[in-house]
DNA sequence: CTCGATACCATTGACGCCCATGTTTACCCA
DNA sequence: TGGGTAAACATGGGCGTCAATGGTATCGAG
């Protein structure tokens, strides 16, 4: 399975456009759907971005009524909504809509935020700004991340 | 499972790539990806390095909520943001890019420190003064490594 | 007929691929 | 056991391809 790695920074013309990441593209390319979706954050100035498999996953998780509550069913509903498909040309551009640009304060360029599953999408300056408060919080409390073992069986 | 060991110290040419040590190259060479993911230490002045396979058991684990605190989901989601795909070409050599350079401090060399499951890349001084001063700090707490029993079954 | 959206085309600059070379290590044979 | 040979690895440079980007044309809707 595909991840979203990395950060890369992409500049957005006067039409909106603004080209998706090769690498994103690839992780994307075995989709139904040729493009990304994209949703509004509930917490952060950015959107949120995925595939359409993750939107079909989060479907199959409302099906099941006794693992989500109430307030998990309200989110996934206000994202559905708020979801948008962005096909990308045949150059690999989507066009960014007004009012996610201006959710955003995107302008003049877009910052593609790997995130595994899923990726973010930021004005440049203002994810480098919550980078470096996240990275001062996580020196000074030095989290530790507790892994699963690698997949039993082979190392394949 | 294959383990990264030893240091080796190879030259970064005008164009900024540097040779993969062999070894830590056949330690990868069952992944999905060719090459290697980096991102930047928290806490030195240094790269991390590992296979996707790693990034992808770092997925998974995050795919837990309860499992991870608000500070550890920070954290990953970071690791994710600041991780490279650096594939290697034809000959084992991957390409530093500018601010991996400059956030190791690695001009002319770059040493390849084995972690065991991971590695890490290192301005050769820098990794020697550093390697030192752990060695006078072992030497003085002489600290006892608890062992696993081996894995019944296969040694595999 | 006008405006907006999308496909098409062109440019450039970075990155990956290819070939060539030196150097070390490992191996084989005398 | 020692020398010679061959393979593998590390290194350097040149070239082609693809991704990112900007502009133009065309199609459809209002």
């Amino acid at each position: 399975m595909g991840l979203f790695l990395s950060t890369f920074v992409n500049r957005v013309d006067k039409k909106g456009r603004v080209s998706v990441p090769a690498t994103f593209r690839a992780t994307l390319s075995q989709q139904t759907f040729q493009g990304i979706i994209a949703y509004r954050s509930f917490t952060a100035a950015c959107m949120e971005g995925c595939g359409m498999d993750f939107m079909e996953r989060l479907s199959d998780s409302t099906q099941n009524f006794d693992a989500f509550s109430a307030e998990q069913e309200d989110l996934s509903a206000l994202i559905f909504a708020d979801a948008r498909q962005l096909a990308w040309d045949p150059e690999g551009r989507i066009v960014l809509p007004e009012d996610v640009m201006a959710h955003a304060g995107i302008t003049e360029a877009a910052a593609f935020v790997g995130k595994g599953q899923t990726f973010q999408i930021w004005e440049p300056e203002a994810y480098k700004a919550v980078e470096a408060e996240i990275r001062a919080r996580a020196l000074k409390l030095r989290p530790t991340l507790p892994l699963k073992k690698p997949a039993s069986g082979d190392g394949k």
